[in-house]
DNA sequence: TTTAATTTTGGGGGGATTGCAAAATTTAAG
DNA sequence: CTTAAATTTTGCAATCCCCCCAAAATTAAA
């Protein structure tokens, strides 16, 4: 499968595009970039920004797609007798505590951040990607689980699952953004999930644990 | 504090534009009507509409704005004894039982339910709404317990009562638009809102009992 | 009746997004 | 190397949301 040059130049400009439009709103927000504009840095088209991208925020929010079986696979790679609640948990604490940017815990998101809430798009469009985070992970449980379609636990415990990732990472998003160091955000938010922990029920933290009974 | 002639015709105007509005977006969908058709069928210019709806959006979800206080009001009404969990569940449970119009369980919820999940804008609307509400609610956990600010268990404690009343109102939704029935819907989400009960820790359930210490 | 305050409207424009067909580029074939 | 086919880029026009401003119409107040 060798790549030919049409494949690798398309690859090239959609990345050229994606970096320079995100440095573009990390300069000067969101709103106030226009599409007309990434197409002159880029030295392309209007037409050909829409090509690779198909809404604008997509230029901003181009790598949040690789995370929407996030969860999934964290629950999936439990351990034995792990129920999938402390695997995340697990993934997660793991994640903070070695102060991983792939959660946000490095310099310079905090720009990143104020971007975002900047921008009422860019958060609907985090939100949708949630949406998709929830109902992926809902339907790994249960094929993990093989409850029957009717079940509505599995809904349930993803929506606790769910909730538990997206406070810990909006949390990181809020003190990042208020510029504070990215090892004492990690802190925190290990406390954080603790708590979070503390408050779920046996049934949430004991589901589908594997090769449980 | 009479009402002067220019109040009421305000009002009428704005009332008028609003339910012409909706209608022909529960007939076409929200993308599929323009604006300048709105405002033709209202015999208005379409700055008047502008004059009163911000967005578009708002012509469509103009009362939901009146419900980012609901999970307070539930809260800061709890009788003597109960936790703000235990209050926001009976008072849920009592607008499902009743199979009461305020949490969609009616005639005709079915086609608004569609109108909005063709349309992202509307969703992305939606979302906005719940995080006032979420807000709210935390604000008036910390001010009923006279929580430190730099407490975050109510905004856990919120997230999770958020997280039942979210549950339960999208899953009335999601089956009102499927085309059953009212009543057959309101034993359901009974049920699943005992399910969701039975998940939640006791310390979630206890929180901010009334008279406790 | 005159004057002040408030609404409505028209006009203009910016910016995202889409559709279409022509032009440029790359690949494949002869 | 030349040519034809496939793919990408581009220009152009158009739609629609939304915003700004000043003139015109309407209502309230003096």
């Amino acid at each position: 499968m060798a790549e030919g040059l049409r494949e690798r130049k398309k690859r090239e400009t959609r990345q050229r595009i994606s970096d320079l439009a995100t440095g573009l709103f990390l300069e000067r927000g969101f709103e106030a970039v226009t599409i007309a504009e990434i197409a002159e840095v880029a030295d392309v088209s209007v037409n050909t920004v829409y090509n690779y991208f198909p809404a604008k925020e997509d230029l901003f929010l181009d790598r949040s797609r690789g995370i929407v079986d996030r969860l999934s696979r964290w629950v999936r790679g439990r351990d034995d007798g792990e129920s999938a609640a402390e695997a995340v948990l697990r993934e997660l604490r793991a994640e903070v505590e070695s102060v991983s940017p792939r959660v946000g815990l490095m310099e310079g998101y905090s720009r990143f951040m104020a971007v975002i809430d900047g921008s009422p798009a860019l958060k609907a469009r985090l939100w949708a990607v949630g949406q998709d985070v929830l109902a992926n992970l809902e339907a790994t449980l249960r094929e993990e689980t093989g409850a029957d379609p009717a079940e509505t636990l599995p809904a349930l415990i993803a929506g606790q699952i769910n909730w538990v990732h997206q406070t810990a990472m909006s949390a990181i998003g809020r003190e990042m953004m208020a510029g504070r160091d990215p090892k004492a955000v990690s802190r925190e938010v290990l406390v954080l999930i603790d708590e979070m922990e503390g408050l779920l029920g046996d049934k949430v933290l004991n589901y589908a644990a594997r090769g449980a009974r």
